[in-house]
DNA sequence: CTTCGACATGTCAAAGTTGGAATGTCGCTG
DNA sequence: CAGCGACATTCCAACTTTGACATGTCGAAG
């Protein structure tokens, strides 16, 4: 009926209710629970957000109102619409991938920090993919996976952010590493120019080494 | 009662450009590229945004025009204050952890699907890794390493690429493996139910019925 | 029966992000 | 010298995200 065109955002928040909707009906205040529960590191969102969306979706037909409640509590289903657009999102649209890493960019600009200074930051991300490795680790062992959808990709997401933990603590560790290598080099250049100035001609530097484009 | 003191944002496009401009001076123009050359993984910035963010930092007193150039061109500078700030937020700013994974989202709610649907997902999530990888090795080996800082730590930030991408490829491609063992079990399960009550069949397609009428 | 915490929804301002349009200059090439 | 492509900046409208504030109801404990 109603096909909203002319629109190829990528709007995951709405993308993340009609999916938890999909798997049961639930109220805004429901919904909040499990974005904070299992998916605050994938799709973080408040209750602004949240309400906003549902009642957006309402008007759309992707959702509606199943049953009233208590509190004037209202208990949102999906829709067939609401079905087939999550369908559509799910099986046509392009994933974009992770952006703004935070983290990563400040790696960017580490050469303006000290050595030790950088390789403190370093260690701290390692230490803090530690932590959430760990954080991950301990989900696995109390969630009860029960239903075996649910089991099955749930399990697969939780061992995604293991196994990035994993690297990312490994790659911190050897980027540390790394620093003191190159200041161990730079150290030895310093040697190197120093006695360069007594004995100028010998250069270190093996001739037709460097980059002459590609 | 409610004095505005102090603000506690995270704002790393300003830092972005603050990082940028500590390497060497440079106009919006050129600072456009550089968003679009090295930082497009890590913090993607639309012309508008770097045009408005140089002139707040002006206003600010962290960057200077220290040059006009032929076409209107202004090439900004960092000051001492800015570089105090850039200091500041790579010492003592926590950083945030990536967010908002759109890809991962989807894994979620990969169960409206069928499994094959899943697994061609999963499948096309390890090309895209795979071929994000190619690309980060074919930067490695064109890039030019020659200032040692930016060397040393470019080269870490490469080295982070290179990593995410090989474990996001390992994993997508043992997810949509998982997703063929759940399915073996689950017709596992279902031939022994369907034994109960009748001659057990070769079943391969679980009845999906289709959703009609789009 | 009063109070309190959990339940439940709604609204708002400010900041950040996206994508595009509008405007104009310089320098080279035909 | 006309035209074109690269250089270069500014402005804007729409949308998303954040975080806080406002409002009110139900149920159980004291």
């Amino acid at each position: 009926m109603s096909l909203v065109e002319g629109k190829v955002q990528v709007m995951s928040l709405r993308h993340a209710v009609l999916g938890l909707l999909s798997e049961s009906p639930a109220s805004g205040y429901d919904l909040m629970k499990l974005f904070n529960a299992s998916l605050t590191s994938v799709w973080p969102a408040t209750q602004s957000q949240v309400y906003g969306e549902l009642n957006k979706l309402t008007t759309a037909g992707l959702v509606e109102v199943a049953a009233h409640g208590p509190r004037g509590r209202k208990e949102y289903a999906i829709t067939d619409d609401g079905l087939a657009e999550l369908r559509h999102w799910l099986t046509e649209i392009a994933p974009t991938g992770p952006q703004r890493h935070d983290g990563l960019l400040r790696v960017f600009f580490l050469g303006i920090l000290t050595p030790l200074e950088a390789q403190s930051y370093l260690l701290t991300q390692a230490e803090t993919a530690a932590r959430a490795h760990t954080a991950y680790e301990q989900i696995d062992r109390t969630a009860e996976w029960d239903d075996e959808m649910i089991s099955v990709y749930g399990r697969i997401a939780l061992e995604y952010g293991l196994r990035m933990t994993t690297t990312m603590e490994e790659w911190a560790r050897w980027a540390a590493d790394e620093v003191t290598s190159a200041k161990a080099r730079k150290a030895g250049e310093l040697a190197r120019a120093q006695r360069g100035r007594e004995r100028p001609e010998q250069d270190e530097q093996p001739a037709g080494e460097r980059p002459s484009g590609d």
